[in-house]
DNA sequence: AATTATTTGTGCGTATGTATC
DNA sequence: AGATACATACGCACAAATAAT
């Protein structure tokens, strides 16, 4: 290894570990001629490599300074922003992308997007490619399988040590510390589940999404509202899916009838779920909201389509795309702002809950 | 003016003048040496100059030469995309987005988009970002109002006189000979009304776009069915919308209802004009299909929705946004290929058509 | 305000190593 | 194998800008 090369390596370590801040000033010529015991030629042949990559400003007279990180990566990183998410066709995604990317674009700032389909396959070819360019100013990902152990999150960390400003949206990995922008989704399957209870409901059973964090904050929720009412809860009331189930719900259409039989009300874990349920439901001769009660969350278009009145509490849809976006830049422009923020919404009422008769109880 | 800085400036100019191409090798340290009667390690300062800005390259045993000229317009446009289009929120816009990602990554390239919401201001700023910044491979875009004359032309000039290739999708500016995927909105057209005409329907009225290209193309397809069955046309049967009245059907619902009373057919520009004119008819207690037929195109979510079963021509989707990524891509490798294609389709049957009986005609 | 020490910038000489042709 | 060309390294001298005295 040749000596300058050392000189190098021993101030990018140094700049890396943070011994060296920018704008503070290296060693002079001298003083690494005689730590090393190099010749200044050689000395001066280190710095000019980091001058060229712009690691270091020389000034005549004064010193060798680290350069001011800001202007490094305003020159590397352009104003453009990756966007992660799992979909883009249909329920809330599409609506949220425009949140997201309007908002951007109020502050000057263009989007990459890529979807992963909820895969970690594709998540970990998207995050790769990002590391391999390396030329985006922030990144606003909604997480890929957000409940199960995440494969990728060398490739996160490596993102997050490159000073990657980061946030999620819709859940978060937990392992990572970063903030994220969400529903209050504990709070709103709480709001949803005493929608029941209040109608006097208290056999209600729910299907979740194992797979991801919004499904175990929901499930709390309705732990919570259940408890608040009295009511018993039954590990048979509760139904687990995951996304591949989510693909092929005539699978599971003889499980979730079974285990829903003796239920008054259902918490669906969002409106395509409850669609299906509903349809289920349908083909057995039993109404909603007469023989059945169900409440959901999302408020996407499926809530109102063929002639569906469900009682569901809105994602905000444009409005979190929107402050997510707002926030990754104050996050930008502030390493230290608290970025992460949760909605609290109230469901909206439409058709599908009736009061309990005291004869059902 | 420094010696090394002469050296720097003589080969700069030889550069810039050609008598240096790219891939040519310039005077050894020793030739300058003796030509410019320096030292080596002043050549050796302005050549290390030079190749820190990337404009030498130097091979030790063999000589310093002018980096290739493409190597250095290949760093810097990297392998993204940008994608315009007019939405993205809802209808058919989502799924041919997710055609076009899921075809670009294949192709191992990212996608950077915007969207104009059909209006020129936008288009004129995302336009403006992408050449300040000039690093994209390629760009597909959905055009704004493509009937209409477009003011960006200059920037689209712009961008196609630095050599980014461009395609265009759902329609085109004809001013610019770009290739364009799209439907054959002519033939499309055509065969949804001679679905009706084959039905035995001569009164029929029809509702276009006048600010979109497809708009036009959709209603020469609409004479063309005319003509061959022997209809009339009449010019109050045609009614003309542009992009704001769409936002504000209301408004044109006593003429919309007015202008196709006498017909017992309609043609509509997409799912969503035919949607708003069902709506119209419905409250005034027309019925469909029994007391008006309804052809319309894209064969959207909406055709399905809210117990409608409207007949309508598919739009591709997916399958165009794929289409349309993949010649971009053979577009890149391939200035003189032609990419451009038209889909052609078959009118989807549902129920929005009937017989006319001969008492009606 | 002038002086002085420090620090980087420019320039030259020499020597040895190593890859290419 | 030898000539050529770049790579690394040390030595010195002086200029120009800066900062501290």
């Amino acid at each position: 290894m040749a000596k300058y090369q050392e000189v190098i390596g021993w101030i990018t370590e140094r700049i890396d570990s943070g011994a060296l801040a920018p704008g503070m000033k290296i060693p002079s010529e001298n003083e690494l001629c005689s730590q090393f015991r190099i010749s200044r030629q050689t000395a001066r042949h280190a710095i000019g490599r980091l001058e060229a990559k712009g690691i270091l400003t020389s000034r005549r007279g004064s010193g060798t300074y680290v350069s001011d990180l800001h202007v490094q990566t305003t020159a590397n990183r352009q104003k453009r922003i990756a966007v992660i998410t799992t979909y883009v066709d249909g329920y809330i995604f599409p609506r949220m992308i425009q949140g997201i990317e309007s908002k951007l674009n109020d502050y000057g700032y263009s989007m990459q997007i890529a979807f992963t389909n909820n895969t970690f396959e594709r998540e970990r070819s998207i995050l790769e490619d990002i590391l391999q360019h390396d030329d985006i100013a922030g990144m606003i990902v909604e997480p890929t399988k957000s409940a199960l152990p995440n494969p990728n999150l060398d490739l996160y960390r490596e993102l997050i040590s490159r000073r990657i400003p980061m946030l999620f949206v819709n859940s978060y990995y937990p392992e990572l510390n970063c903030p994220h922008v969400s529903m209050d989704d504990r709070k709103c399957a709480y709001r949803a589940v005493k929608m029941l209870t209040e109608h006097g409901h208290r056999k209600i059973g729910c299907i979740l999404k194992l797979d991801d964090g919004q499904g175990h904050a929901r499930y709390s929720g309705y732990l919570q509202a259940m408890k608040e009412a009295g009511n018993q809860i039954h590990d048979d009331w509760i139904v687990w899916l995951d996304t591949e189930d989510l693909a092929h719900m005539e699978e599971n259409r003889e499980k979730i009838c079974r285990r829903l039989k003796e239920c008054t009300g259902i918490f669906a874990y969002n409106d395509q779920v409850a669609v299906e349920v509903i349809r289920f439901l349908g083909e057995k001769g039993i109404r909603i909201p007469e023989q059945m009660s169900v409440v959901s969350m999302d408020d996407s278009d499926l809530a109102q389509m063929n002639g569906m009145g469900l009682d569901s509490v809105p994602h905000p849809k444009e409005k979190l795309g929107a402050k997510a976006a707002e926030n990754l830049v104050h996050l930008i422009h502030n390493a230290q702002y608290g970025a992460t923020h949760e909605f609290e919404e109230d469901i909206t009422v439409r058709s599908s809950v009736s009061n309990i008769t005291a004869g059902e109880q």
